[in-house]
DNA sequence: TTTAGATTTGAAAACGGTTTGGCTGTTTTG
DNA sequence: CAAAACAGCCAAACCGTTTTCAAATCTAAA
């Protein structure tokens, strides 16, 4: 059923009928309610892509997948989902075809000219990030999840990550640890730059000299939480804590502990960041994991939702928010030993 | 730059341009390297929704989203997207809003009426799958990740869980163990009806009498794993083996062992299925995980691929993919403990 | 040298909506 | 009471392609 069967079923002009669904002003009350009544009774649906041919409007916004099949991915867009659903736009997944940096630009390029999606969302930015610069040279609407230094106006969302570091950190420290590891993400992004500056920032207010020694970075897996963990444990003068990354790192944390007979939150103490996922929580690891929480869904909700706001004409620089991290202290935080 | 003013630019007329660019055989091949080598020059790439629209093609396929964040779900749309960069195809991901049943007719209604997709991947099919015979009723192209005896042809890829858990289950009973728990999925599923039709089959062929109060069922998470574990090894008889649906939900498991102060393998054996993910492996685990094996990745990506093939004519009936599923031994099943 | 047949090309008609501008009546205003 | 403003509706242009049908050109056969 086209337009303008369906106008001629209801005995109007097809501008009438498209009016009226479309909520303009220019239609009588009496008559919107007709017409919209019969559609649903006739089951009239405009056809998307004409309407996206003449609106301009592709009705998706747009999220690059990268090749690392992030596990909290799949929240972020869960949250972003909940939002969308009421919405008429859709979620395009792009995928990244190469960790090439030139090939990703082209990627963004490619999008853009596409005309596939009306904004896209940038994940893990660079203090300087070549993505920024383009989408924003390009003219396409975009969202930064995460933050970057760079001198080009953009709306962001951004959680408090040095904040989040800096008070599991000194929370440590208060506790008595002097020696206090930590497993980074992968060097580059901003967040990476800010957990970094918490931890120093903390280590600093308690008079700590940061050992290179102790710091360590790479993706959110068990397999580099054990690694990095192991490699800290067994050195001269171990750390008494260890702030990881992600609950998966945690995972291979408390897994070196074990397999070194240490026992999380007595001998080694250990903070991860939550962020929050159905399948593994925090609270139910044994002994439950201490952990500086911001929920990932949750934020591809809020997301979801400046995106839109951003796509309906607010203006990008009043689109800047900060979430503060929870701190939340269970088992595996304790005093630190007494040196032996 | 639109056709038009492309056209005019090298000369020729956008019927031409058009033809050349879509590779049919009516331009000569001179003309067409010609054409291409200029839109690649001056950036000319076609409106993709006008293109949509003339079509009458979506450019993407579809997939449904369940509102349980699936950690699953990221990487078979990772595999996907491997796939599908390769070909002008986006993935669309549909949120689910409801768990309501109607409700969620309702939305592949809606979804097929509004011609978004090109064709829906249907995931964890019951065995008569209601979305199956409306997607087949609508005239939708669709495959189906996952089995379904419904009677309406319909092209799928599944993995041979049945084999899988059979094997895995008479590897224990071989080992010598005859009190084997077992953690199914969610109920209702053909998976997990398979899963345990392969678990109650080797168990009859090892003459050994299922225990109902050995079995358990529900999302794949750590907190269920250690929850149905637990309640498996406080019983009075407990079992020396367990065989677990996912990944987290072995976590769960060597969780409830450690608790109790038994060890994997040794005490209890323990074999999980593992769909393969990159931030947390069977090998890794402490002891090293005994799993059945089939990459989720890869399945996304074969799934993609035969979405293509299904769109380019290839016949339904063709369509059926079972894969096997290995059996990789390790650290966590041993010969069951002598009764003490 | 025609002529039929095969290649290439182009003009114009879709595809299914939205939106501009104009056209009626009807109500308000000076 | 005439002029102005307004409400409600419609015809037609347009969005940027693909594709049908016809025409132009070239090649090979008669």
């Amino acid at each position: 059923m086209k337009l303008k069967d369906f106008a001629k079923h209801v005995g109007l002009s097809p501008t009438t009928v498209s009016r009226a669904l479309s909520g303009y002003p220019e239609v009588s009350e009496v008559t919107r309610a007709r017409v919209t009544e019969e559609a649903a009774r006739l089951g009239y649906r405009p056809n998307v892509n004409a309407v996206r041919l003449k609106t301009g409007r592709a009705g998706a916004i747009g999220v690059v997948m990268g090749r690392a099949g992030e596990f909290h991915f799949a929240e972020f867009m869960a949250g972003m989902a909940e939002r969308l659903v009421a919405e008429e736009t859709d979620i395009l997944v792009i995928p990244m075809s190469d960790p090439d940096q030139d090939d990703e630009m082209e990627l963004y390029r490619r999008l853009v000219e596409s005309r596939r999606v009306d904004a896209i969302i940038v994940h893990s930015p660079k203090p300087s990030d070549p993505r920024i610069s383009l989408l924003h040279e390009l003219g396409m609407p975009f969202l930064v999840h995460g933050r970057s230094d760079i001198d080009v106006p953009h709306a962001w969302l951004d959680i408090d990550n040095e904040g989040a570091i800096r008070r599991a950190t000194s929370h440590l420290i208060d506790l008595g640890h002097r020696r206090i590891a930590m497993i980074n993400g992968r060097p580059g992004a901003t967040y990476a730059i800010h957990r970094d500056n918490g931890f120093r920032g903390a280590l600093q207010s308690g008079g700590i000299e940061p050992d290179p020694q102790l710091q360590a970075s790479g993706n959110f897996t068990d397999e580099l939480g054990f690694r990095f963990a192991r490699s800290f444990l067994e050195q001269p003068n171990p750390p008494t804590a260890i702030v990881a990354g992600s609950m998966m790192t945690a995972l291979g944390v408390y897994r070196a502990a074990r397999s070194l007979g240490l026992q999380v939150g007595r001998d080694v103490s250990v903070i991860a960041h939550d962020d929050v996922f159905p399948y593994l929580t925090a609270d139910n690891m044994a002994p439950s994991l201490s952990a500086t929480r911001s929920s990932m869904r949750a934020a591809g909700t809020r997301c979801a939702d400046l995106v839109i706001q951003l796509l309906a004409g607010r203006s990008l620089t009043e689109i800047h928010e900060l979430w503060p991290v929870e701190l939340i202290l269970r088992e595996s935080t304790g005093a630190a030993p007494s040196p032996r």
